[in-house]
RNA sequence: GGAGGGAUGGUCGAGUGGUUUAAGGCAGCGGUCUUGAAAACCGCCGGGGCUACGGCUCCCGUGGGUUCAAAUCCCACUCCCUCCGCCA
């Protein structure tokens, strides 16, 4: 949420924002509103102090009983003038976009991303290689049919030591990150709106939540919204910041209006499942944090043995709430190409703002904390290595890492 | 699902229409005393908004209502707890 004294102090930076996001909220009317409402504020407080005052003498002065009377209306008449104002103020406020970092560069779609770094070597084969899909096939461990069949297309099933290989993933990729400071939770599933609010989920992907009838619940898109959502209204000690965690849980994404982007086999789907990392820290230290995620991504892809490269991502291609994001994109042999993996977002104090996320120092500093929200692995990372270590035969090699919590090395076709 | 109880500042807890500008305890912070610590004593000690920086105003689960005046009375809702039933 941007600040409105940011709206009063520099309209021109918020407007220059507004422009380059394609937000169409006017902020000289914005601003005017504001003004508006904290006249009438204003007024209704001064008139309300001289109520609170002639109160006093109601009980011996008989006269001021009449006189505040007589004010009632009109206080009445301000106060719901400001409460009307203060609604606009809000609807307008939350459609309006965090600022941007001058790091992020100019574009629309992902084809404008920088790259910033590759690491790793592809992987060569002496035979075509098949992409996840047909793998899944092959080996008896993705089947997507079911899934259809008993949800819906875009649900699907993992199965036997394609299940096991996930598993392993997700396991060992929350003790890596436990072993770097970050607590383990275990989240709800289902968020109010008000926390997908907060979280900048809400208005702005609205079409892509999954909503339960009858209830003010939606099925969670990530764990960052029951994570972040964690300390809304509290006010944090500035001694326990950064507060990093952790989460693996399913996500659910309508994704509609993304048919037709990189839909074959599993890699855009309605759920799927992830190992989240999410930090709370002072405005201060939000550039380092977020670097400190970016490096986490990247030592467990080179743990993995994925090739991969990192990428400087775009305005247009970096979601409303972002001040800056970094993507991973990993090698898929299947795609032959680059594809997202991971995505990690400074959010600055635009969640914080929302859901009113603050932190207080002995010293006397104050205000609302930085959240960074970034992937550590999904099912996309399990599929990347299906693609990276398949065999000429179909069978896929389990990366080093991962074979103490599979417990077997290969996964063998069906027979 | 049935029955009952409850929601006040970091926490405990007083407060049933106007000396409450929310008492008091605990925790915390600063100080005095002390070789140091403890104890004792003194002071500070929730948040938002506005400010001519003197203050003003709002917040006692949420939303309405009654009243000159609401933490306090009325209505609705939400959440929590206890017991019973069912149960992963």
């Amino acid at each position: 949420m941007i600040d409105l004294k940011i709206i009063r102090e520099n309209p021109e930076l918020v407007k220059a924002t507004c422009k380059k996001r394609g937000c169409d909220v006017d902020i000289d009317a914005l601003a005017a509103l504001d003004r508006e409402h904290r006249e009438a504020l204003g007024k209704a407080e001064g008139l309300r102090a001289e109520r609170n005052r002639l109160s006093k003498e109601c009980q011996t002065n008989p006269d001021a009983r009449v006189k505040v009377k007589d004010m009632k209306e009109e206080l009445a008449s301000l106060e719901e003038r400001s409460a009307v104002l203060a609604k606009e103020i809000d609807e307008k406020l939350s459609w309006l976009p965090n600022l941007i970092d001058d790091a992020v560069p100019q574009g629309e779609t992902d084809a404008d991303n920088q790259e910033i770094r590759k690491v790793g070597k592809l992987p060569e084969f002496s035979f075509q290689p098949k992409d996840h899909q047909e793998l899944g096939e092959i080996l008896g461990i993705i089947d997507a049919a079911r899934g259809a069949k008993v949800a819906q297309a875009g649900f699907y099933y993992w199965k036997g030591k394609g299940a096991q290989l996930c598993q392993a993933l997700f396991y060992w990729t929350q003790m890596e990150l436990i072993k770097r400071g970050f607590t383990l939770f275990m989240t709800p599933c289902v968020a109010k709106e008000h926390t997908l609010y907060g979280t900048g989920y809400l208005p702005f992907f609205a079409d892509q939540t999954y909503a339960l009838k009858n209830e003010d619940l939606a099925l969670i898109g990530t764990s960052e919204q029951t994570l972040v959502g964690y300390h809304a209204d509290e006010i944090l000690e500035g001694e326990q910041l950064p507060l990093c965690y952790t989460a693996y849980t399913p996500c659910f994404r309508t994704e509609s209006g993304s048919y037709g982007k990189a839909s074959r086999g599993i890699f855009r789907v309605h759920q799927f499942h992830k190992v989240e990392q999410i930090i709370f820290c002072k405005p201060e230290d939000s550039v380092k944090y977020h670097e400190f995620c970016l490096e986490n991504e990247e030592y467990l892809l080179q743990q993995l043995g994925l090739p991969y490269h990192v990428v400087n991502v775009c305005l247009g291609d970096m979601g409303a709430p972002g001040y800056r994001k970094f993507d991973i994109e990993a090698w898929f042999p299947g795609f032959n190409a680059y594809r997202e993996v991971t995505s990690n977002t400074n959010l600055t104090d635009f969640q914080s703002g929302r859901l009113k996320i603050r932190y207080k120092d002995k010293d006397g500093g104050k205000g609302f904390v930085h959240t960074i929200s970034a992937t550590a692995v999904t099912d996309r990372v399990a599929i990347a290595i299906l693609e990276n270590y398949q065999q000429a035969d179909g069978s896929v090699v389990i990366p080093e890492v991962l074979r103490p919590f599979t417990g077997f090395d290969k996964i063998e076709p069906a027979k």
